[in-house]
DNA sequence: TTTAAAGTACGCAATTAGCGAATTACATTT
DNA sequence: AAATGTAATTCGCTAATTGCGTACTTTAAA
């Protein structure tokens, strides 16, 4: 359970240990050691690593589990098509549209 | 940073403290520490518990950030609709739907 | 070669997790 | 109502862990 994405995350940022230490307001050995494996950050530092960071605690975590989302449903994920967000309007289009296709399917089977 | 939605998620599942620390390979004691709030989990059992309750670890630790997320790459998250997982083709159908309606809809603008 | 910054490692003090055991709350049966 | 069993809560103790400062090593630039 180490937090193998820190090092990576940080160098894409060209930031110092130190430079990210500051960031998070710790010192620069405590953040060392979360790279390093030999600390690990509680909870709350590990809620600042990946807001920090524009990430996800499970991706810190390395859980990538597969997540499973009702279209109408989409609590606070915003959905994206050539880069623009999809208006409420446009994802209730849209599920009518699978409805519809879903219906033409089995119809065409019978 | 309490872990407030175990309770709920527990109770969903109608199970008692025992049965959700058995599950877990903890002491009951050590569970119920979780849920009240008197003890916090280690990574390793953060991870436990939001695989035995089927829920992120950012969902367990009260962390709801908005996700932005392109339809056409999804990653492993399923996207569903009547319960029913949405196949490749009809996410393609719909991303084509999407892009005509917003055609038309500038159309009509001009 | 000197200097400064970056990265690594570790001792110490303080906090904390996990467990068992004890206690309290709740429900069901007699 | 009393008794019984299960569920939930609380806490002392011990072992383990965190976070920091400090020191050491490495790298890079002047």
């Amino acid at each position: 359970m180490n937090l193998d994405r820190l090092s990576e995350l940080r160098k894409k940022k060209n930031w110092s240990l130190q430079d990210t230490a500051d960031r998070l307001g710790i010192a620069k050995s405590t953040y060392a050691g979360y790279e390093s494996g030999y600390r690990r950050p509680s909870f709350e530092a590990l809620i600042m690593l990946a807001d920090l960071f524009g990430t996800s605690c499970d991706d810190l975590l390395g859980r990538h589990f597969d997540k499973q989302m009702e279209l109408t449903e989409r609590g606070s994920t915003k959905l994206t098509v050539d880069q623009r967000e999809l208006t409420e309007k446009e994802i209730s289009g849209a599920v009518a549209f699978i409805r519809v296709t879903r219906q033409m399917e089995e119809e065409q089977v019978l």
